[in-house]
DNA sequence: AATTTAATCAAAACCTTATTAAAATACTTT
DNA sequence: AAAGTATTTTAATAAGGTTTTGATTAAATT
């Protein structure tokens, strides 16, 4: 069962999330300033924390860097509650390490949909890969390492995330629009070479035949 | 003429957009917010809707959620704008059913490219098998690989296209406008001989015997 | 036989990838 | 904050393959 700890310094607020999350099947325990918000989460230890902004005592921006830097709580998810849709608060909300962000007046539809995109990445983060093994090759995210017959090799950022790529599906044919959305993301706009390169570097470092390229 | 609906609160913003894609050759409607975003989109039909996240009324979100459950418009791609680049936008959109993502600010040069690419997808949106298999061959989209009695054989995009396509559907009679359509593309305009010339190298390669043309 | 449509071939045009070196960025250390 | 180092991106070019065209020939249809 889903636990979501509920923090706001208005009853009210805290008693209308309450009453939608508990309809809908979560276990929802609340707390009224961030300090005590970080004291409740240390122990109710939730999946998810909703988190008013503006709060006496301590806001949450504070209590969510404090939460967020607890070994017990790292993987927790943080949605923020805020009265402006808009600007500054919230860029400091993710700064901060902010999972979400739903505006008040939160209406119980948009809540309970964003509770469950947020449980959905929970369970996808958790069936992440993270680590891959091919024969004498390892490669390894957590600890962002690659060993060919035991000898570590050390490769930067991009080259690693391109080698994870391509390693992911062997025999795979990878389109460099492919490549492109996944190694430098949906936004990024490089020129084409870029990808050459990479490819290049890598070959360098972890001999040439370990892929190849299809034309086209 | 592809039709973009483009739905922003700042004004300023809509303006730029607008003057982008009409400059490329767009049609170009917008919207204030998602409600009205989702008043206008079942009028004027758009291919694509560029929707930003933050809005009054109604956010982005919601807006594709309703739009994406209109079944006149389960076909319309629906690009996000942003703020912020971070992960959890993103994947909240993609919940909602977004097709893809733009951050703010939002630079004329990815704005086009990605409205090309969705386009392209609009049109290829098709090919959705990866393999296909018929007796002794199989044809791979994932390794892009021909495979005949186990023996690989190597074939060029537009002849894998080609040959993908006939194989597609064994018996059926393709007319020159629908392979032109799927393997060209519908804005390409070639002569009439490609398609002759690459049927030549694809019987060459894999034999002539695999299907013949039916005259007109 | 005349007309239309398809096949063939080689040359030309076009594209994609590989490879460098250099420029721009990001990151560390002082 | 500056200097130094590593990483990432761009630009230019070479090399090679792919795609398209145009001329010509072959085949089917009217």
């Amino acid at each position: 069962m889903i636990k979501i700890l509920v923090v706001d310094d208005d009853p009210d607020i805290i008693e209308i999330l309450r009453y939608n999350l508990s309809l809908a099947g979560y276990k929802v325990k609340s707390a009224f300033n961030g300090k005590e918000a970080v004291k409740k989460a240390k122990l109710f230890l939730p999946e998810i924390i909703l988190l008013d902004i503006m709060m006496p005592e301590m806001d949450g921006i504070e209590a969510c860097t404090q939460i967020k830097s607890l070994p017990s709580l790292k993987k927790t998810m943080i949605i923020f509650l805020s009265a402006r849709s808009e600007d500054f608060t919230q860029i400091a909300a993710f700064d901060a390490g902010g999972d979400d962000y739903i505006s008040k007046p939160v209406k119980p539809k948009i809540l309970l949909s964003k509770i469950r995109s947020v449980v959905k990445r929970i369970h996808s983060s958790v069936n992440e890969k993270t680590r891959i093994e091919l024969g004498n090759i390892v490669i390894d995210r957590n600890e962002y390492l690659v060993k060919i017959d035991n000898n570590n090799i050390k490769l930067p950022r991009k080259e690693f995330e391109l080698f994870f790529l391509l390693a992911s599906k062997p025999r795979k044919v990878f389109t460099r629009d492919e490549i492109m959305s996944k190694v430098w993301g949906i936004n990024v706009v490089v020129g084409d070479r870029t990808i050459d390169v990479h490819i290049r570097k890598l070959r360098e470092k972890i001999g040439d035949l370990r892929f190849k390229t299809v034309k086209g």
